[in-house]
DNA sequence: TCGAGTTGGGAAAAGCTTTTCTCTTATGGG
DNA sequence: CCCATAAGAGAAAAGCTTTTCCCAACTCGA
C-alpha cells in the first residue's frame, strides 16, 4: 500500500514538455496553442489542448513569473493579530485580487520590529508585486520601514508614510451620519461618549459631532472621553444622568452617540439598570458595527460601519493598477462610512 | 536623476550575474561564495560577499524554487472570514513557519465552492509546498476537495477527510478541566449550559461533563442545549433557577459551566439581575477564552482556552515535516485545552 | 514554371540560480 | 626535474515557460 495505481499520493506535476511530446509538437507550439498565440491549424491547437487537459497540465507559475518579472502575489502586512479591523480589510483585498489570479501572503508582524523586517524580507525575496500595510488603528505606524522597497506600497487602515497612498475610513463623516440620524429622529439633546484622547479618531469624530450640533442649533455637550470599554460606558451614563450638565441646564440627554460598540453596550446596559428605556427614553448609536456585539445588545445596536471590506477592495485594486504601471496620486483617501440601523436609535416620531 | 546614488523609487532587483561581474568572478563562483559552498580562497569569498552586500543582492526565490522544486510557500484555506477561531490558528502557523523562510498564502473561501476551487487552483499554480485547511468548527468540511492534490494537506480545527492528518482541540478534556476545577473549589451542584445539538463539540463536552460528575459522585443535571448566544444564557438561567430540577430535588446550582463565553456572559448578567452573586453564590466558567468578552464580563470570566495558536503551530510544523518527506501517521490529534482562571469561578473555600 | 507571399511549426534565447563537471595552475614528493 | 594531486574557478546544464525570429513548404498569380 506504499504507493498504488490510483493517483499517487505525491505526483510530480506535468510539464509543458511532456504535453508537447505526447501531442507530437515542440514546446513552443504547445505553449502557443495553450495561450491562443501563434499560428497553427485548428486541429493542432485542439489536439494540444486536449492532451494538456488529459494530463492535467498546469503551467508552472514560478517559471512564468521568472520570465514576466511579475509574481502575481502581494504581501499583506498587519499588526492586528486578533483583528476585527484588519480581517475585513484583508477579506476585501483578497476578494479584489483573487479574480485577477493574484494571491496574498498574510504576514502578522505583531508590534515586533524584528518580525516585521523578517516578513518584509521574505516578501521581497518571494518577489511580491506589491505590499499592502494594514493595522488596528489609523494613527499608528506598523513597526516596519516600507520606503524604497522597490515595489509599490499601499496603506489601508493604518498610518501611511508621507507621500504614500492610503485608504482610511472617514470617521468624521461616520460621526455626522450618526448625529444627523438622531436629529432626523427628533432627538435634540445628544451626548457623545468616546475613547481616549490618544486616538486621533476620537478628536475627528468629536469635532464632527460638535459641528453637526452647531449647524442644527442644538446644545453641544462636551464629549466624554474615556476608554473603549463597556465599563466606561457604564461610568459615562453615571456622569451624564447623575450630574448637572452645564450647557443644557440640567436636562438629561435623549440620545448618546458612542465611540464604539462596546461603549454603547455598556451605555445601554447602564441605562436599563437605571430604568431608562432604549430607544424610548434614550437613543443609542455605536461605532464599528461589530456584528457580534451589535446584535447581542438588547435592543440590537444601531452602529456606524466603516466599510472596511470596501476599503480593502479599493486598496487591492489600486495596488494592482500601480503594479500595472499606471500612475496614482499620493495622498490619503477617506472612504465613506454607512449607518446600519437596528433598534437602539428609535424610530421617527409617528414613523 | 534617472538613476542616482540613493535608492531609486522603483529599482530593478540586482541579480547574481551583476554581483559576479562586479566582483570579477563567474556566476558559479559567486553563487558558491554566497552559499558557503565550493572551494575558493577566503579573500575571494569575502570580496564576493561584500559586493553582494553593497549591491543589496537578494537571490531571486522564484529561480531558486524553480530549481529546487520547492517554493517555500504554503496555502492556508479558511472559511472563517471574521474568525476568532481561525485567526489564532493562522497566527500559530505563521509563527511556526516564518523562521524557516516559509510564507503563507491566506485564502478565505467563505462557504463558496467556486471560490474554494479558485483558491486551490491558484495555490497549486503557485506551487505551494503544502496546504493547511482551517475553519470555524470542527465538524464541518471546507467547501473544497483536497484529496489527491499532489501536495501534503493538514487539517487544523476543521473536519478532515478520512485518512488525513488533523489537529483539533480536545473539547472533552477542556470540559473536564472546567468541571474538575469547580469540584476542587467545593462546588457540588454544577450545571451545564451549551450550544445546539447540531455541533459535535456540544456532545463531546456534555459527555465529559457527565463523566466527571459521575466519577465524583455528584448529581448530574441534564445539560441545557440552546444557541451560542447571550440571550440563551439569560433564558437558561431562568430554567435553572425558576423551575424544579428533577435529580437534585429542587436545589439550585452553585456553578454553571457554559459552552462558550457569550452564553457565560448572558448567564452572569442574568444571575446578577436576579440578585445572585458571581462567584459567591454561583460560579461560572466559559469556553473559548475570547479575551474581549471574558475580560468585559463583571467579574472577569474564567474560561477554557483551546490553545488554537499552539494548534496552528503544530499543524505548521507537521506540514513542514511532511513536505520534507518524513512520514506521518494519519489520524486526528487532539491537543489539550487549558483553563484560564479569572474571577467568575470563585476561590477555594478559605483560600 | 517562377517568384512572392502565406502558413504551420520549430529553434533558441531569456529569465535567475544552483550544481556538477571540467579545466588550469600551483604545490609537493620523489 | 617530473608526475601526481589538490586547489581554485569557470562552463554548462537543469528547472519551465514564453516569445522572437527563422525556415520549409505550400498556394497563387503571372
Amino acid at each position: 500500500m506504499v504507493s498504488d495505481a490510483s493517483p499517487a499520493p505525491t505526483k510530480t506535476p506535468v510539464t509543458l514538455r511532456e504535453v508537447a511530446a505526447l501531442a507530437g509538437v515542440s514546446v513552443a507550439t504547445a505553449s502557443k496553442a495553450l495561450n491562443g498565440q501563434g499560428r497553427m491549424t485548428a486541429e493542432t491547437r485542439e489536439r494540444i489542448r486536449e492532451t494538456a487537459q488529459r494530463l492535467g497540465f498546469r503551467p508552472n507559475s514560478l517559471a512564468q513569473s521568472l520570465l514576466r518579472r511579475r509574481s502575481f502575489t502581494v504581501g499583506l502586512l498587519t499588526n492586528d493579530t486578533y483583528g476585527r479591523f484588519s480581517l475585513p480589510v484583508m477579506s476585501g483585498i483578497s476578494d479584489a485580487l483573487v479574480d485577477k489570479g493574484v494571491s496574498v501572503f498574510l504576514c502578522n508582524v505583531e508590534d515586533d520590529q524584528r518580525l516585521g523586517q523578517l516578513h518584509v524580507d521574505a516578501m521581497l525575496d518571494k518577489r511580491v508585486d506589491g505590499i499592502i500595510a494594514t493595522g488596528k488603528r489609523i494613527d499608528r505606524h506598523l513597526p516596519v520601514d516600507l520606503s524604497n522597497l522597490g515595489v509599490p506600497v499601499i496603506y489601508a487602515f493604518t498610518q501611511p508614510d508621507p507621500g504614500a497612498i492610503a485608504f482610511v475610513s472617514d470617521d468624521a463623516g461616520g460621526a455626522r451620519l450618526a448625529v444627523e440620524h438622531f436629529w432626523r429622529l427628533g432627538r435634540r439633546r445628544i451626548a457623545h461618549v468616546t475613547g481616549p484622547a490618544s486616538f486621533e479618531v476620537v478628536h475627528a469624530r468629536a469635532q464632527a459631532y460638535r459641528d453637526v450640533l452647531t449647524e442644527k442649533g442644538l446644545p453641544v455637550m462636551e464629549p466624554l472621553l474615556g476608554s473603549w470599554s463597556e465599563a466606561w460606558g457604564h461610568e459615562a451614563v453615571k456622569k451624564l444622568f447623575d450630574g448637572k450638565l452645564s450647557k443644557s441646564g440640567g436636562e438629561k440627554p435623549d440620545a448618546v452617540f458612542c465611540g464604539n460598540d462596546q461603549i454603547a453596550r455598556g451605555v445601554i446596559d447602564a441605562l436599563r439598570e437605571r430604568g431608562l428605556g432604549v430607544p424610548d427614553d434614550v437613543g443609542v448609536i455605536g461605532f464599528d458595527n461589530w456584528q457580534i456585539v451589535a446584535e447581542a445588545t438588547r435592543p440590537p445596536l444601531t452602529s456606524v460601519d466603516m466599510n472596511l471590506a470596501a476599503l480593502g477592495r479599493e486598496a487591492g485594486l489600486t495596488l494592482l493598477s500601480l503594479v500595472g504601471g499606471e500612475p496614482a496620486e499620493p495622498g490619503i483617501r477617506k472612504l465613506p462610512c454607512r449607518l446600519v440601523v437596528r433598534q437602539s436609535c428609535g424610530r421617527p416620531p409617528g414613523g
